[in-house]
DNA sequence: CGCGCGATTGAGTAATTTCAAATCTAGTGG
DNA sequence: CCACTAGATTTGAAATTACTCAATCGCGCG
């Protein structure tokens, strides 16, 4: 039981059975349906989420009603708005599920209790955050220097089996591109 | 002496005068003169950077010599090539001071080691981290969804004593427009 | 004065968007 | 098995936006 969650753990830092047993304590679990929102625009969040099984996005919509897509999130991911998460304030974003979803999700006191009483779990979170910086850098350079089919590219290549899980209107809001000219790539 | 670095810290965790001292011990000093790189592409990127005063750009060539930058980086930042750091591996970057700067640097050891040593400081770097991730993402959604003439004003917004430091020719290559598009948004 | 660098302006071109219509696809019910 | 619908994708054409390349301007400094 647990095993997702208990080998992403330990990907990162060793645990024995009490203390996985006791990281545990602070997390409760949900399931969602495909459609439903685990956050809208204006919530409080209150949340981070680590996907067990499914598949998130996480969506904003500017003036125009444009949506934009923030983040993909799969198993093995965690997902949040996590700028409101830390602050415990309202989140601009939608948080949405493509696929029916099952999640662990923890509170950010939960958060803080789980990195003093288990110390190692500092590690894991500052691991996590690390990666998501430098994710997030890559992406950054990826949107200033590369034209949408070079981008396209990289994604179909970065993320092969997402291309098969979402719609090509979603990648082209991934990617900062319209879905017609993503549509017009390759004619 | 080495004020700035002691404040940066303890805006997030306190320190005595014993535990800063031995985090001290894990950074070097440099300067630098306007001009220099502190690292370029192909470099082993073996530091990271904080700035007790001067001003950094980190950017990247792209394969028609365009620069793109990925990041300013002025008093009391960090900076790196955070990908490069953490692996000990070569740079396709380069961090250039744009004016004369002094740094502290550590390399991924010393990281290590002060953050075993002093777990404090794991609760320092985790808070870095998550911030800079979180600065990362409003990057992203502001590429994504606004044009070049709000990215600009965001700019001005967000960074107001940056705009007397940097040209706008490096502002149109961190917003990813041209110098000429950015030239003509008030016209 | 004249050089050098950054900023601006002009003109033409290329890329992307927008809006609209047509096509395709998967699932549903008859 | 076929017809029908909803949603996604593609295509067309015009409009917009940003880019490129070239020339000019403005200013600080030797």
């Amino acid at each position: 039981m647990h095993k997702t969650l208990r080998n992403h753990f330990e990907e990162v830092i060793d645990l024995t059975d009490q203390e996985f047993a006791f990281a545990l304590t602070k997390f409760e679990i949900k399931d969602f349906g495909k459609g439903d929102f685990i956050f809208q625009r204006d919530d409080i969040v209150e949340h981070a989420y680590f996907i067990s099984s499914g598949l998130l996005k996480l969506s904003y919509f500017d003036d125009n009603a444009k949506e934009h897509i923030v983040s993909f999130a799969m198993e093995n991911w965690w997902e949040s708005d996590f700028n409101a998460f830390f602050t415990q304030s309202e989140t601009t974003y939608y948080l949405k599920c493509l696929e029916a979803t099952s999640v662990y999700y923890i509170s950010l006191e939960g958060y803080r209790e789980l990195s003093e009483e288990l110390p190692k779990m500092k590690t894991f979170w500052l691991q996590k955050s690390n990666t998501g910086f430098v994710g997030s850098q890559r992406r950054i350079l990826s949107l200033l220097t590369t034209s949408p089919k070079e981008r396209y590219e990289q994604f179909l290549k970065e993320y092969p089996s997402l291309t098969q899980r979402v719609s090509k209107t979603q990648i082209a809001a991934y990617l900062g591109v319209s879905r017609e000219t993503l549509s017009r790539l390759y004619s």
